[in-house]
DNA sequence: CCAATGCATTGACCGTAATCAATGTCGACA
DNA sequence: TGTCGACATTGATTACGGTCAATGCATTGG
C-alpha cells in the first residue's frame, strides 16, 4: 500500500488502462485512496469485501492482470458467466439493488486465474474526471465498449449456436487480447471448458464438440490445453456472423 | 425545434429522467444543441441518421415516450434485441468499431411502437455533467443500472427455461414501469410476442405456450391482448430466479 | 358489415444440444 | 518416475424447444 505501488502494477502501463492516461499525480492521489486485492484462481471477490473500513461509495474495480469474469447463480446451482474482465477493464460493482426484485444485488468476481484487482476509489475518480477531461473520456469509452460487448454477448448466446458462439469467443479473446506476447492469431484461452460453457450458455461437452469441429474443418489448431491457433480468421468471422454470405460480411441490414 | 420544446417533453417529467435533474439553464442549453425524433412503430433509428449536419461527436438518446430495442441482425436473418429502451433510458449509439470484428458498428434502434427520442449533444453534456456534480451522478447511475440489466438479461437468456424468462421479463417489465396509469401489478407490453420472442432468444410460439403456462398455473391473468397482471409476485419472482427454494429467493451463492 | 390482414394460439413432429456415462489426457506432487 | 485428481473428449440417449402447419381472433378499412 506504499504511495508508488501503482508503479508495479500492469495496468497502469496497459495501453487502455485508465491509469495511463491520468497526470501521474492525480495517480498517485487516486492510488491512496484504492486497494488492491489478489485473488487465487477459483476464488470469488464479493461487493461485500470492498466495503470494510471504508466508505461505501461505488468501488469502480480495475482488473490489473489476470482474468476474472462476473458471476451469477440461479438458485437450484445453475451457474452463469455474464461478463468477461480481462486486463486493464473496468467494472462497476456497485452495491445496489437488483433491477427488479430489488434484493441487493451482490455483484461476484470470480478468478478465472490468479488475477489482481484493484478497488479504485469512486469518488476519487470522479473528482479526477472533472479536472482531466481526457479521464472522463477514456472512462466512458470503456464503459462504452463494455455495454457495446455485452449487447454482441446477448446476440451471441440468443441466437447462436455452440460453433458460432466459439467462434465469436475466439475472436473477442483475440482482440480483447489481454494475452502475455501473443500475436493476434495465438489465443490464449484464461480459462477452463466449464468457465466456457457458463459464459456461452452451453454445457462443457459441448464446448468441446464446438473446439472438435472448427478443428476438423481446419479453421484452428490446439497446440495445447489452454491456448489456440487461429488459422483462417475470415471463415471464423463469417461462421461468427451467422453463416451466410461468402464475401462481405458486414451485415446489410434487413 | 422552438428552445422550450423540453418543456413539453415526458422524458423531462419522468422522475429518473436526466433532464429532471438538471438546472431550466443547462435544459434549455442542451435542447438548443440536441434534436429529437419520432419514431413510428416498426421504425429503425440508424445512427448515420443521427449525424447529419452536426459534429460526430457521440450522441447519447434518451427515450422520451415509447418503447425501442437495439436491434441485431445475423447475416442469415436471425434477429435479437439485445437492450430494452423505456421511457427515461439512455442509450449511447456511439459510431464506433465492433469491439472485435472491427467493422463499423451500425448501432440500430428499432422502435417497438410509437416513439420519440432525443439526441442529446454529447459534448455539451460533458459540459453540463463537469459544472453540475449531480448530473454526472445521475448519468453514472443510468449506465451502471443498464449494464446490471445487461447482465440479468445474459443469465436470463443463457440458463433460464422458457417460463423463467418470461417471468422475468414480467417482472422486469413491472419494476422498469414506462406504462402510463399502471399499478404495479398491471403491466402492459409494449411489443408482440415476435417481438419478446426476440427479446428472450425464444420463438413466438414458445412465448405463447410460457404465457399459457404461467396462466394454466394462475399467477397471472391476461385481461387484454397487450397486457398481463400479476397475481402472485412472490412465485413469479421464485419462478424467476431459477425455482427451488420456497421461503427465501435471495440466491445465498455456493 | 364483412373482408382482409396481422398476430396469437394450439398441435404434431423433428433436430439439436443437454444429459448420462465411460474413457482419455494432462499436470501437480510425492 | 509413478499416482492421483481435475479436466477434456467421445459416444449413446433423451428431452426440450424449434419448426411447420392449421386454426382462431382481433383490429382496420372499404
Amino acid at each position: 500500500m506504499s504511495e508508488d505501488r501503482c508503479d508495479g502494477c500492469q495496468f497502469s502501463r496497459v495501453e487502455r488502462g485508465l491509469c495511463n492516461v491520468m497526470a501521474r499525480s492525480d495517480r498517485k492521489t487516486l492510488s491512496r485512496r484504492s486497494r488492491s486485492f489478489s485473488l487465487k484462481k477459483g476464488e470469488i471477490l464479493r461487493d461485500d469485501r470492498l466495503n470494510d473500513g471504508r466508505s461505501n461509495e461505488r468501488p469502480v474495480l480495475a482488473v490489473c492482470h489476470g482474468a476474472a469474469a462476473v458471476q451469477t447463480w440461479l438458485s437450484d446451482g445453475r451457474r452463469s458467466l455474464s461478463q468477461l474482465l480481462l486486463q486493464a477493464d473496468l467494472v462497476e460493482l456497485r452495491r445496489t439493488h437488483h433491477p427488479f426484485t430489488h434484493h441487493p444485488f451482490l455483484g461476484e468476481i470470480f478468478a478465472l486465474r490468479p488475477t489482481t484487482v484493484c478497488a479504485l476509489h469512486g469518488e476519487t475518480l470522479n473528482e479526477i474526471r472533472s479536472t482531466d477531461r481526457s479521464v472522463g473520456r477514456a472512462y466512458d469509452a470503456q464503459v462504452a465498449e463494455q455495454t457495446h460487448i455485452l449487447r454482441d454477448h446477448c446476440v451471441n448466446i440468443g441466437r447462436k449456436t455452440p460453433a458460432e458462439r466459439l467462434a465469436s469467443f475466439l475472436l473477442e479473446l483475440s482482440d480483447r487480447g489481454a494475452q502475455p506476447e501473443a500475436t493476434p492469431d495465438k489465443v490464449h484461452l484464461p480459462m477452463t471448458h466449464s468457465d466456457i460453457a457458463d459464459y456461452l450458455a452451453l454445457q462443457p461437452e459441448t464446448v468441446s464438440r464446438a473446439f472438435s469441429r472448427l478443428v476438423e474443418e481446419g479453421l484452428i489448431t490446439r497446440p495445447v490445453r489452454n491456448a489456440t491457433r487461429l488459422l483462417d480468421r475470415a471463415e471464423l468471422l463469417r461462421i461468427a456472423s451467422g453463416g451466410r454470405p461468402r464475401r462481405s460480411v458486414v451485415s446489410d441490414g434487413r
